[in-house]
DNA sequence: TGTACATCAGTGAACGCGCGTTCACTGATGTAC
DNA sequence: TGTACATCAGTGAACGCGCGTTCACTGATGTAC
C-alpha cells in the first residue's frame, strides 16, 4: 500500500510543494519574525492564490507548528552534530561544544529562536508534536551529565546545598530514571543559564553591557561547567 | 513659571487622561499580550474617538514605549521594595529576597514579563528612555555582590577558571569602575541564570518537566548564589 | 471685571491597507472495471 | 487498451473584520489686555 516508491507522481508533488510553502513560510519568519507572518503574504510568494494554501495546512496555526517543529529540529540538528563531533571522554569539550553550537545557531536565526524561545504566540498552544524535536537538546544535555557521572568527573554538593526534591522535579524524572535527582537539577540550572544567557544577548539586555557575546559567552559556559555542573578535569579519587 | 501647583486644571486633566490610557493599554497588555495591542481598542475603553488617543501619544510605537517603561518601573519598585527589606548584613537573604521578587512579579505579571524580556516587538526599537528603569535591577544585584566583596565573603574562583576580559565587559565596566571585573561576570551570570529560570518556567519549557515552580526556584536561586555568586554563610579567614 | 482671541481636547468621517477563512467552480490527474 | 468515474489541486470572488493614521471641524477652556 504505502510503498516507499510507487506513491504516485501526485504524492510526491504535494510533499514538494509542501516543504516549498514550509520553507518560503521559513524565509518569512527569518527575515520578519514569527508575529506578523501571514498566510495570504506566503501564498503570494509561493505564487498561489492564498485559498490554496489550506490543501497544505488546516489553518496559519498548523502552519506556525510547523514552523516550530522545523525551528526545534535544526536547532537539534545543529547541537546533535556538534556535540557528537567532540571526543567522547572529552566532557568538557562535549558541554563546550553544545553551547557554543546552541548560540551559534541562535545569533545564524535569531527570529526562529525567538519563535521558539521568546514570548509564546499569544492564543496559540504549541501541541505535542513539538515536544519530540524539543526534548532532542536537553537530552544531548543529560547526556553528557551521564557520562560525567558515570566517569567519575563530578564534584559532590558543596555541604549545605539547598536539596531539591524529587517532588519537584516528578515529570522529568520520570523520563530519566537512572539519573538522579540532584543530577537532573544541575542540568536543568545549567540549561537554563546557557539559555538565559543567549536569550538576553539576543534579545537585546546586552546592549551596553558586554562588548563582544562570542568571548564572553564561551567563558560562561566553561564557568557554568565547573560551577553549575561540578564537571571537573581529571576523575575524583576516592 | 512651571510651578508644582498653579499647573492650571487643563494640564492636570491631562495629566490624569495619559494615565487613564496607559493604564488601560497595560489591561490589555495583561489580558491579551503585548504584541496585539491596539490604540483602536484601548480608545474604545477609554471612552474615546480612536484619533483623539494621538493628543496624548503620536504613534502607537510611544505607547508601547511607555508601556515597556511602566513595566521596568513596576517590576523594580517589587525588587526594590522586597530586598531592601532584608537585614543588610543578610547577604543571603538579600540575594534570595531578589530572587523571589523577581520571579513573584514575573509570575503575576507574565505578559508584562514577555513585554520586556520576551520576543522584541518586530519592527520596534526600544529608545534609551526605558534604560533607566531597565537598569534599576541589575544595580540591586550589583549591590549585593558589592557589600558581600567587602564582607569577605566570596570564594575565590575556582583554579583553572576562565577569566573574563576587560575588554568584553568594556561598556559594564565603565558604568561600575570600582567593581572588579570578575566580580561583574558572576553577577552578570548569575542575573542571566535567574531569568533563564523564570523565562523557561513562564515560556512553558518546564511543561512535563517541573510540577511545582516555586520551591524548585527557590532551591536553584540557593544554589545559584553559592556556586555562581560564590557567596559564603561566614566571612572567608584569611 | 469683562471682552477678544488663542490654545487645546475631542469628534467623526475617511483613506488605504491587509488579514484568515469559506465556498462554488474548473480542470487535470489518478483508479476501477 | 479504453472508458467512466472519483479524487484532488488550484482559482477567484467574497465575507467580515480590524487596524494606524490624517484631517477639517466644533466647542470648551484658558490668557492677555
Amino acid at each position: 500500500m504505502t510503498g516507499t516508491k510507487a506513491e504516485g507522481a501526485r504524492q510526491r508533488v504535494r510533499a514538494e510543494l509542501t516543504r516549498e510553502i514550509l520553507d518560503t513560510a521559513i524565509g518569512h519568519v527569518k527575515r520578519d519574525g514569527a508575529a506578523g507572518l501571514s498566510l495570504r503574504a506566503v501564498a503570494r510568494d509561493v505564487g498561489m492564490v492564498s485559498s490554496a494554501i489550506y490543501r497544505y495546512f488546516p489553518s496559519r496555526d498548523d502552519l506556525l507548528t510547523a514552523l516550530i517543529v522545523s525551528a526545534y529540529a535544526s536547532l537539534a540538528d545543529h547541537v546533535e552534530n556538534a556535540e557528537s563531533s567532540a571526543r567522547r571522554s572529552d566532557l568538557l569539550g562535549r558541554w563546550m561544544a553544545t553551547c557554543s553550537a546552541i548560540r551559534g545557531w541562535a545569533v545564524a536565526h535569531p527570529h526562529e529562536y525567538g519563535l521558539i524561545f521568546g514570548t509564546p504566540v499569544p492564543g496559540y498552544a504549541a501541541p505535542s508534536d513539538t515536544i519530540e524535536q524539543a526534548t532532542r537538546v536537553p537530552t544531548v544535555l543529560i547526556g553528557i551529565l551521564r557520562d560525567a557521572a558515570a566517569a567519575n568527573r563530578l564534584l559532590p554538593d558543596l555541604p549545605g546545598s539547598p536539596k531539591v526534591t524529587a517532588r519537584e522535579l516528578a515529570p522529568l524524572s520520570k523520563q530519566f530514571p537512572d539519573v538522579p535527582v540532584e543530577l537532573l537539577a544541575r542540568g536543568l540550572l545549567s540549561w537554563a543559564s546557557v539559555f538565559g544567557l543567549v536569550s538576553f544577548e539576543l534579545f537585546g539586555h546586552f546592549h551596553n553591557v558586554i562588548s563582544e557575546g562570542a568571548p564572553f559567552f564561551e567563558h560562561e559556559a566553561e564557568r557554568i561547567a565547573g560551577t553549575v555542573l561540578g564537571l571537573t578535569k581529571r576523575p575524583i579519587e576516592r
